[in-house]
DNA sequence: CTTAACGCCTGAAGGC
DNA sequence: TGCCTTCAGGCGTTAA
C-alpha cells in the first residue's frame, strides 16, 4: 500500500479553521514574506504585502473546503489548501529564520508570533479580497453538508437531473461542498450504495442513507481531529488521525469489514481512485 | 445548459 | 546504487 498522506477535506479544513481562531484572532499582521508567488494568483507579491500588512484579523470562517480570514476592515483572504497546503502557527517568530520546508508565505504578527503557509505542490491558493468585493469562490458553491436545507427530497431531485455516477455527484462542490475523494468512498460504503450507480437512478432510501452517513462521518472526523490537534502549534504532517477510521479508502486487497466475504476493490473512476466492496455496495436498492 | 479531459506540481515508491 | 516511470488528486480551464 502506498504511504498515507492527509488530504484536506471538510473535517481537516474545519480543524484548521478552529486552530486559526484560537491563535490569530485579534492579531495584527506587521510583515509578510512571499517565498513563492503562485498561491497569490494574478496579484503581485508587492501589492499583496501592501494590502495585508497592518490588517487585524477579526474572524475565521469555512465554506466548503475554503478558509476565509476576515479582517476588521472587512477586507479578507480566501485560501484553499488543495492537496498539500498546510498552515503552521509559531508562537514566536524565531527571528523569521523559518526552518520548515516548502514555506511559500509567512505572516508575522505584532506580538512576534507567525503564521506559515506551507505547500509542497503549490496547488493551494491564497487570494485577497477588498471589502464588499464579490468572492468568486463563493459563487455557485454548494450546500454545506450540515445545512438544514439538505433534505432527502432535495438531494434526490438534484441527483435526478444529473447523468453522472453518484461518486462524481458527491465530489461536485456545486451540489454539496466539502467532500473529497476519501469521504466520498467512505460515505458510499457505509450507505451501501455502489459508486457506479447513476445519480438519476438514486432512490429515496439511498439518498436518505447517504445524507445520514455523510453527516455522521464528517461529525465524527471533526471530533476526532479536534482531539488529536488540541494545540494548533502541533499541526504538522503527522497530525490528524482520522485515517484510523477509514473502512475502504486505500484498503484494496483487504477483507471487507462488513461482510467479511470479499476483498475491497480499487478502480479508476473519472481520473480518481474509488474504493468499494462489490458485495456490500449495490447498484440499486435491494435491501429494503 | 451539461459532461469529460487535461494540466498544474513534487516526492514517495516500485521496477529494472 | 541510481535512474526512470507511475501515482497521489482538487479544481480551473478548455473542448465538445
Amino acid at each position: 500500500m502506498r504511504g498515507t498522506f492527509i488530504m484536506p477535506e471538510l473535517p481537516e479544513v474545519e480543524t484548521v479553521v478552529r486552530g486559526l481562531r484560537k491563535n490569530i484572532i485579534g492579531k495584527q499582521i506587521i510583515e509578510t514574506t512571499i517565498f513563492h508567488e503562485r498561491p497569490l494568483g494574478t496579484m503581485s507579491p508587492e501589492i499583496f504585502c501592501n494590502k495585508v500588512e497592518r490588517e487585524v484579523i477579526e474572524r475565521v470562517e469555512r465554506f466548503g473546503k475554503y478558509i476565509h480570514i476576515i479582517f476588521a476592515s472587512k477586507r479578507s483572504i480566501v485560501s484553499h489548501l488543495r492537496m498539500t497546503g498546510k498552515y503552521i502557527y509559531l508562537s514566536q517568530d524565531h527571528n523569521k529564520n523559518y526552518t520548515h520546508k516548502h514555506i511559500r508565505i509567512a505572516f508575522l504578527f505584532a506580538d512576534q508570533s507567525s503564521l506559515l503557509y506551507k505547500d509542497v505542490r503549490i496547488f493551494g491558493t491564497i487570494r485577497f479580497y477588498e471589502a464588499g468585493e464579490v468572492v468568486v469562490e463563493k459563487v455557485n458553491i454548494g450546500m454545506d453538508p450540515f445545512s438544514k436545507e439538505i433534505t432527502t427530497d432535495w438531494f434526490v431531485r438534484k441527483a435526478h437531473t444529473r447523468h453522472i455516477s453518484v461518486k462524481q455527484l458527491l465530489l461536485d462542490q456545486k451540489v454539496i461542498a466539502g467532500l473529497g475523494n476519501i469521504y466520498a468512498s467512505e460515505i458510499l460504503f457505509r450507505a451501501g450504495v455502489s459508486p457506479f450507480q447513476k445519480a438519476h437512478t438514486l432512490t429515496t432510501r439511498q439518498a436518505s442513507r447517504i445524507i445520514q452517513h455523510m453527516r455522521d462521518i464528517l461529525k465524527l472526523a471533526i471530533k476526532y481531529n479536534g482531539t488529536s490537534v488540541s494545540d494548533f502549534r502541533t499541526i504538522d504532517d503527522k497530525s490528524g488521525s482520522f485515517q484510523n477510521m477509514l473502512q475502504v479508502y486505500q484498503k484494496d486487497g483487504t477483507l471487507c469489514v462488513q461482510c467479511h466475504k470479499t476483498e475491497i476493490c480499487k478502480v479508476r473512476q473519472a481520473q480518481r481512485s474509488t474504493f468499494y466492496c462489490p458485495v456490500c455496495q449495490k447498484m440499486v436498492d435491494e435491501k429494503e
